[in-house]
DNA sequence: AAGTGGTCTAGACCACAGT
DNA sequence: CTGTGGTCTAGACCACTTA
């Protein structure tokens, strides 16, 4: 029998979910500077009974929130506005083999090319780099499932990594191994990227040049 | 009391929880290829009962995997596996606009500069652009709440957006305008990023040539 | 009509932080 | 110790798809 019980008013003809609600005021309260970065916000308790919700509505509400960068939560502390993180702001860097995994596809790669090699003229001067500079310079092809997908061009300044050669590069990527040895990229970064061709897709070509200062 | 009630065998010392239990071996399951994509797979019911937990919880492991793209579920119909999006494998080309809303900020933004000049030679052999192509320059400072947080510089090929000098830039960014005109990056892209200087992060420049071919 | 996912509830136990 | 968030349950109603 699911005749209207006497109760309940629940959901009037909003159509909106009340997590939605929930996310939105949180957003608002941010935007307008109300609620300031790092500042402590109001506990799902609290939440529950402004919003006259559950604690599970919240919950998800302020969970989705902290997935997108905008909350921190510390179990037995509470809720935070979180500070803005200005890394990743124009494009951000990306591993591709994560980006395969996360896919849930197998990641593989081959090894093409490994050497050692003087900065050129127009490397130093493009990366401001002092003259006799060693960079190393790799070219790896990245398969998704078997398919080849990336070569990867990259020079790396060898002061920087220099154990850059002897790396297994199909265990870890250039990208991962770099983000581990100089994790904050302190000095230019250029990234060129030629997209799919018309009609083919599949294969990217990336260069990559990271002689971090 | 919390004295241990004699039916439940709560919380083995594996500590993993649930859901990501169910994350995990949904991961697989496509990782390993049993459930290919487009594949239907089980119903939350189903994975209720084959990992004896309520169905909140398989919702929510089945709802995180649809947000990361992996799984596409449809009401009334079921849960399928995704087909991957192989546009965003490398760098993600963002807009700093969006970028700066999503973080609950203002952006506005003012034009510094806006003219056309023909290629130089350097141009047209990095671009590949047929002798005498014209380009379209403009240079432009993003604010974040009021703070100028990036300065664009960007080169746009006049035949590809030809009414790229009458926008507004202070409504529309050049990113968000170009996405619109030329949606698929058929051609070069490519960017240089400066990334912030020790101990003054708040200023990006950023060059962006964008001669589609 | 039966099945599916989308949402929600009113509880609960736990681990942890800040007294 | 109290309060917080992290997780989980066993139900429920709804909108929608599919047959």
């Amino acid at each position: 029998m699911n005749t209207m019980s006497s109760i309940t008013t629940k959901t009037p003809p909003t159509a909106e979910p009340a997590y939605l609600k929930i996310k939105n005021h949180v957003l608002s309260q941010i935007q307008n500077g109300v609620w300031q970065e790092g500042d402590l916000i109001p506990t799902e308790m609290a939440l529950c009974e402004q919003f006259q919700v559950s604690r599970m509505t919240v919950n998800r509400a302020l969970r989705e929130l902290t997935g997108d960068q905008l909350l921190v939560r510390i179990k037995g502390s509470g809720t935070y506005v979180a500070q803005p993180k200005f890394q990743s702001t124009l494009i951000e860097i990306r591993s591709i083999a994560q980006d395969i995994r996360e896919r849930g596809h197998r990641h593989t790669s081959r090894v093409l090319q490994l050497d050692t090699k003087a900065a050129s003229k127009v490397q130093l001067q493009r990366f401001g780099l002092a003259a006799g500079t060693q960079l190393f310079h790799s070219l790896i092809i990245h398969h998704d499932n078997g398919i080849p997908i990336q070569l990867e061009d990259r020079v790396v300044d060898a002061s920087i990594a220099p154990d850059y050669l002897k790396q297994d590069w199909e265990l870890m990527t250039p990208n991962e191994y770099l983000m581990r040895v100089a994790p904050l990229p302190t000095g230019d970064y250029t990234i060129e990227v030629r997209f799919p061709l018309r009609k083919s897709p599949e294969l990217w070509i990336s260069k990559q040049a990271s002689p971090v200062c």
